[in-house]
DNA sequence: GCGGATAATGTTATTATATAACGTTTAAGG
DNA sequence: CCTTAAACGTTATATAATAACATTATCCGC
């Protein structure tokens, strides 16, 4: 094998095309068993569990999926690769999200842990709240009422 | 009920005081099967899965604790009551964490959720790395070797 | 192509984490 | 006392993830 470095593209398997695929037709993170239950994925052979987060692993490994700690989902990685870390916004209201990029901002918070004799390998962060289509249709509704 | 503002310390049920206890006697965190598994808890009459949750979930309400997404596990807050979020620095060796403030950090967080329509509820933040001890330690073997 | 190594897959069972449903008890307030 | 809401107990179930082990595919040097 060519022995590739992190992040590169690695041609994926069978198995790994079809679970990206699913996350690539998703307009929202995906659970190991939701992504189990599509009929797409009944029908490639896939059925699982197992198979799945095999997948799914080989995918983050390559850095092509992400894992929502706070949903216990996986979602497409719509960035190119990157090196830095990146959030996620997540709507509590329609449950989709939006990836953020960090940049400077990890530097602070892994410059936070470094004051505490901490050395940090990965930062995570999950910020809850509204999208924007979402608090406009609140809005619109407080209005009418 | 004297109707307390959020993270006031309305006087705690016994079973929320015996799963706080647990939490503060523990050095890491705790999952809540972990907890049910404890002596105490047993011999507190604690017994069911369901228990532990409901006394965790007030817990989380009152910010006496807060839960580690990518442990599914819960900890007992070390700060006073804080208004502005934390992180949690994890330690991937030994499973200790540290709960850091991130003041300023959050606003800028929050910021470049704004940017993006997005109506920040909550931030979390979760650093995976080695404690001080664990650094020092693996620095050590590294000499030795 | 052959042979050995490595990675991926298939299959079954099991463990780990969390909640639903429903009835009972407890505690607060008028 | 009576009402109400919160907390609790109990059982069953849903959801998420991994263990164990056999099998197949792929790569690579020969
Ligand atoms: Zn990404
Ligand atoms: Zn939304
Ligand atoms: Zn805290
Ligand atoms: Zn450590």
């Amino acid at each position: 094998m060519a022995e590739p470095t992190a992040g590169t593209d690695r041609s994926l398997t069978r198995n790994q095309g079809e679970v990206l695929s699913a996350l690539k037709g998703a307009d929202k993170p995906l659970t190991a068993y939701d992504i189990l239950g599509l009929p797409k994925i009944r029908k490639a052979g896939l059925k699982a569990p197992l198979t799945i987060y095999r997948a799914l692993d080989k995918l983050m490994d390559q850095g092509l999926v992400h894992r929502i700690e706070s949903l216990n989902a996986f979602v497409h990685c719509d960035h190119g690769p990157h090196d830095h870390a990146t959030g996620f916004l997540i709507c509590s209201d329609c449950g989709r999200t939006l990836e953020v990029h960090l940049d400077d901002c990890e530097d602070h918070l892994a410059g936070r842990a470094r004051e505490q004799g901490f050395a940090v390998d990965a930062v995570k962060v999950e910020m809850t709240g509204r999208c924007p289509d979402c608090a406009a249709r609140q809005a619109a509704q407080a209005a009418t009422s």
